[in-house]
DNA sequence: GCATAGTTTAACCAAATAGTTAAGACATCA
DNA sequence: TGATGTCTTAACTATTTGGTTAAACTATGC
């Protein structure tokens, strides 16, 4: 007997891949098993069904996403240090597995397969994760030199400025003829959101 | 003889809000002949296949979002003006159809139908229209007290703030509790990234 | 060797869904 | 009035795809 958990793990990865670029409505079974090598046969004999797989393979990435925007939350008591690792970490996460996120916004709208429930399940589950986010925020606001704002605002101006540019990727590239595969593109782009969060774009006045 | 283009007109909206809804994947010809009102074979009386349907819808629906994202790039000179009108006029956009940008990042994903030619394919044809974006941003940038940087972070960060909350507003609203229905919300959106764009997070030293 | 679990093969079934057909109803206009 | 184009009904076909089955092969450990 060969490791099942080797299969099994190498159907979760392959399902994981299939499922996360064309949705649970645009995935087949068989490229499933064709990715892992495997056939539609063994595939049915470890998953009784394709919702079972997605569930699984949904709940798995999204828990893992979470867990890692999560983790790399820094603690840095310093307004300026924290900006800056956390747009450097979160360019990271994101420019590791980039399509995790289009597929979790697109499923979630979707509705019809709890993925909803699933994030709320591990969010209420660390709920202390997330108290930090914001308590980490207003913990940072709090040092000398900055201004108060919304921190829920505030996230999601953050969020939005590091994770959009690769969730219109395609856009940016086929059409804007943006190369944004490169590490450049990255250290680029973290500077500018760190340059816009810190200062805007007004020029300020020297001392 | 009734109006056929009424009813293609009709078939057109109803596949519109299908296919924006559910995606190629998940649509259902016999849902979008239930919300027009009429039957399978009357659908397929004026629309030979999906792909067909799918295609007309996309492409209509494409067009549109980006003649109407371009039709509100103000034209005012000076910066602080220009941003203000801008984020404005996006949020509006975003807010009548919100469901358009998730749509078109998660088909333009997908590929196979052509949608980044499509794209491609406007964007050049009205190419003043996209040059006129960042020559439009430059040029207010130029005014004074306005710090240099690079049009297209700068555009990036502007979209990504305005658009990001909506795109995740199903994650933001059940899983986070916030309210994002409200005119109230919109608004303060609006004065959130407007205070972000112009003054960053920095306390700005008095005169 | 032989029991057992993992695996393959290939054919098959069942369900969902795209797409078709034919007959006729109904209105409009020439 | 009757030709024409719009539309309905309802049954039908074809295709895709999820899921099953049974028989046999393979490796491993006892």
């Amino acid at each position: 007997m060969k490791q099942d958990t080797e299969t099994k793990l190498n159907i979760i990865q392959a399902a994981s891949k299939v499922f996360i670029e064309r949705g649970m409505d645009g995935a087949r079974m068989q490229d499933i098993a064709d990715l892992a090598g495997i056939n539609k046969a063994l595939l049915h004999y470890y998953y009784n069904s394709k919702e079972e797989l997605y569930r699984l393979v949904a709940t798995r990435e999204i828990k893992q996403a979470f867990a890692e925007l999560l983790a790399v939350i820094p603690e840095e008591q310093d307004f300026r240090d924290w900006i800056r690792s956390f747009i450097h970490n979160y360019l990271q996460v994101i420019t590791k597995n980039p399509q995790v996120t289009r597929f979790m916004l697109w499923e979630i709208s979707q509705g019809g397969n709890g993925i909803s429930a699933i994030i709320r399940e591990f969010i209420n589950r660390k709920d202390s994760g997330r108290m930090s986010v914001f308590e980490t925020i207003r913990k940072a606001m709090s040092g000398p030199g900055v201004r108060q704002v919304d921190p829920i605002h505030f996230f999601m101006s953050l969020i939005g400025m590091c994770v959009y540019p690769f969730l219109a990727r395609p856009i940016l590239e086929n059409v804007m003829g943006i190369d944004m595969g490169t590490e450049e593109f990255v250290r680029e782009r973290e500077e500018a959101v760190y340059e816009m969060v810190l200062y805007g774009m007004e020029v300020r006045n020297a001392l």
